[in-house]
DNA sequence: TACTGGCCTAGGTA
DNA sequence: ATACCTAGGCCAG
């Protein structure tokens, strides 16, 4: 099947950024499962060729309802920005799985993104049920009920290291008590976000990205070392000089570090300061580098 | 309340 | 090769 393009969209962009981990490439098609039905879709201009599911499926998954052209005007504060925009024109937002996307950012903290699409891949392979697709098997992502009864030596062994216990007293925590995705929907991004942090291995930085990349809360804006460079190099004269000293000076983000640096984004770039940290977030990814602007040691 | 280390592991880099 | 550094942080003290 195939739907013609109204909007504007760039899928290799979208799968590429860093927002989701576990969409495979095989020459222009891209695979990926979701909600336990394997997915293939390729973008060749104005058109998305997919299977594996209806088109309403596909215009919710990727976000096609986000009006990119109010979010480009609204967020297009400075010139910085609008490169960004410019460049990546086209990257959406997806509308992950909310308990795939939670274990994900769980899984993600202090790895690099090669490195969290091993470990997911390997729960995946481990835990989640096989799914025929195209004369092929898949893995489903693994229920919690499944992570919950996984022991600390098989869950380690995907390559968790610390975050074994996390994942599994987290997936015990949402067997018992559920994982309300509608509740947390329906309330504010404040509320939604204290509830996600009631959970083990969760603290500001994975609760914003799964507000933002799977509840719908497009104001979430999830810091890390990468956003926090770009903020020190091309925003510093939105803070106070000491607090800027301060952050140059160590390397890690205190709890106030990360909640100013967080409500500067949502403040500035407003309702949709989620979409500004992805855009902003790849573009320090590809064209700035990795120089440091940690502590020098001596 | 605010800050400091420690932490598992795997890619990447010198 | 082999050592070292950093990676989409969180938690305990």
């Amino acid at each position: 099947m195939s739907l013609q393009l109204s909007v504007p969209f760039r899928l290799d962009v979208t799968l590429c950024c860093g927002q989701v981990f576990l969409w495979e490439r095989r020459g222009d098609w891209w695979f990926g499962v979701v909600g336990g039905s394997v997915l293939r879709v390729r973008q060749c201009g104005d058109v998305l060729g997919f299977a594996g599911a209806n088109e309403e499926f596909v215009r919710r998954y990727f976000g096609f309802d986000d009006d990119l052209n109010r979010i480009a005007r609204e967020i297009g504060k400075d010139q910085y920005i609008k490169s960004a925009l410019h460049e990546f024109w086209g990257l959406r937002i997806v509308r992950q799985e909310p308990w795939e996307c939670f274990v994900s950012f769980i899984c993600a903290t202090y790895k690099s993104v090669a490195a969290i699409q091993r470990m997911l891949t390997q729960l995946s392979l481990k835990f989640g049920k096989p799914v025929e697709f195209e004369g092929e098997v898949f893995h489903a992502f693994p229920s919690a009920e499944r992570l919950a009864a996984a022991s600390l030596e098989e869950l380690k062994s995907c390559g968790l290291g610390y975050r074994a216990s996390y994942l599994q007293k987290t997936s015990q925590m949402v067997e018992a008590n559920g994982f309300n995705v509608k509740a947390m929907r329906k309330m504010s991004y404040a509320e939604a976000r204290d509830v996600l942090l009631e959970f083990p291995g969760v603290g500001p930085k994975v609760a914003d990205c799964v507000l933002l990349f799977s509840l719908g809360k497009l104001e979430a804006f999830p810091v890390d070392v990468r956003v926090k460079r770009f903020l020190l190099r091309h925003y510093a004269p939105a803070f106070e000089p000491v607090f800027m000293e301060k952050l140059t000076q160590t390397g890690g983000l205190s709890d106030s570090g990360y909640e100013r640096l967080n409500f500067f984004g949502r403040t500035y770039f407003g309702r949709y300061a989620g979409y500004a940290q992805e855009y902003l977030y790849h573009y320090e990814r590809c064209f700035a580098g990795t120089a440091n602007l940690k502590k020098k040691r001596s």
